[in-house]
DNA sequence: AATGAATGAGTTTTCATTCAT
DNA sequence: AATGAATGAAAACTCATTCAT
């Protein structure tokens, strides 16, 4: 429209203002959930206007898939991570005194409850939380899997399989039990943990 | 008005229409959610008009608050089933297999899910979530302190509780699991399970 | 029905009820209005089902609407006490004082206001009203006229008419001011008062 | 967003929807009621959706609220002219036929009558007549005041108060008859209204 | 690019009225 | 005569979405 074209479609600003939606609803959906939230209260926290937001986003149900996505995504980083380290399995082993701590905090267990409901019942969520889960898993199983043999082990990777399952199992039961006991003996629930824990990843 | 007088006030009735309401809001918070389903969903599912449904509830809020009740209640009678084992801690090893299948089935964590993200911000059903938490934790935990004394263990309860916050943790997670990995292969998780129950019941 | 016939219409119990249902809706009526109130408010003050109540009313309408006759009748009653005075226009004035003070108590204005408020914009009610307005109107009016004869005076029909309205304006509009200002000074009132009846009483 | 800064938020406009709601408003009232006028009836009166109205308002009964102070001010605004007049007793007086035809109009009388029951049994407009009834009824006195004064009378400030409340309940006791004697012959009530108002004014 | 005014379908809830018993 | 279960239409209000500017 103007002569000197600057008001061409400039990617990089459309990249930030999905980002600005994106935090705006992380903190709505976190007070109110997905439903409960509104898109005056997204645009509000956004600091744009309610119309303009559909410049970037088609909907709410596409904010809340972006917001999903973005979300597992996360974990993936998490699992990611391991990748660095030279014996995963002593480090996962380390470190769940704090990963444990982590998750139970509530900013950790508060929108992945929101994201579990809503993807047990919108196709679309379940297909996006199941496909990075998939992810995750399968990346976790391979660190696991070059962990043992590094450490000479035989690998039976079904065993893995349901060995995995049954780690992240108790990692997303935690975000529950955060929630349901907010009064949880943390060091108490370490100690168990570490038992449970080491028979799976060392497979003793 | 009547001499017998069943007809100055009919529980019984009373009692049916709150049931067949429950039955439909079960229906129809699984498919929607709580937010999702609205009162005319219920009111068809139920086969009885709206409004009629506040003779019997004064709120939807309400509805929820009794559905959720009842689902919490579930849980607590299958503790309460363990009370009658001669020797839990065994039962329920050996039931393990049996149990997590039924975990893994839609119907058993669909509303569960629901009901974590819905007491994760409304804290009427949080309360009584967390009261049912409670309660069954407490008595899934003396059951297994007197299965471990009649086997002539010694018990330190502290650490007992943080055993039985990963147990729940753990089947809590495994309907995260259900939701999030259709193609969960059971055989082998029933077989990592095991081995992190065993370290937790018979703390070894 | 019965053999003994007993169950034919009875009038004097229909009476009765009628009286139930009317003095329930007073007091429905006083707190929250005719509109404010509902059936259900007013079958649980009279002790009686709702859906009875259609036995005896066609409609909650004609409820409000014989409710209304039966106050408007009430100010009928007290103008035919003054066809037994002597010196009606003396007794008038002499009794001012503890008129004022009547139409100022709440339970004298509360449901007045009401019914002006429902016949100013219900045609039906307005009907009942203003027949019973003008009944009373000419009852006093004639009152009065008999009043001055008997003391030697010339009557001027026309002046009195005049004089008949502005009384009455006076004390409904006392209805008004006792609701707008409820620390209205009643001694004061009634002296000012006093001089103006005076002067509409005895034209002078 | 624009240099000048008339789109940041434009009063103006929000001032023209909330009189276009406030007039809608009036006319409903007037033909059903504040409770029997609905939303739906104001929206399609202002040619606005009624969900859009709650932009202006936040409730049904703010309207109510405003509407009522829009109009209990016209009546502030009649007795604020009466300051202008330098013998406001005699300039009452002359004016007496005039102020009573104008009383007896319907649209004088509909709506306070109406907001006299509302405010019988809602104490928020309750409180919002009687503050303004307070406010109006002091200035009038302090009008008569200054006017006795200028004719050289002495000033009994307790009687006045009470002749004040005559001759407001006068005419608000008018808006009453109005309604209920729509066939009032005006030149005669005007002829004694002249005489009450005459003892009440001057005080003899 | 950005606004926010405006809509209309949808929400929960209330209530006069009917009717089987 | 009497109940109260049941209905359905309407109420106030919310909100995702559109669009003129």
């Amino acid at each position: 429209m103007s002569i000197t074209g600057q008001k061409i479609w400039n990617p990089k600003r459309a990249t930030d203002r999905r980002k600005q939606v994106l935090d705006a609803a992380e903190s709505c959906f976190g007070m109110k959930g997905f439903h409960g939230a509104s898109m005056a209260d997204i645009s509000k926290a956004a600091g744009m206007s309610a119309g303009h937001i559909y410049n970037y986003f088609a909907s709410k149900d596409e904010i809340i898939a972006a917001f999903v996505q973005q979300n597992v995504e996360r974990v993936s980083a998490i699992v990611r991570d391991l990748h660095q380290q030279d014996d995963p399995l002593q480090a996962i082993y380390d470190d769940l005194e704090k990963s444990i701590h982590e998750d139970l905090q509530v900013g950790y267990w508060k929108l992945p409850l929101e994201i579990y409901a809503e993807a047990s019942r919108n196709p679309k969520i379940a297909a996006l939380a199941q496909a990075a889960d998939r992810h995750s898993s399968n990346e976790f199983l391979s660190i696991l899997k070059k962990g043992r043999q590094k450490r000479g082990m035989q690998v039976d990777e079904l065993a893995l399989a349901g060995q995995v399952e049954a780690m992240i199992a108790f990692f997303q039961g935690l975000q529950v039990r955060a929630m349901l006991n907010p009064q949880l003996d943390e060091a108490a629930l370490v100690e168990a943990m570490k038992s449970a824990m080491y028979v799976l990843l060392f497979d003793e």
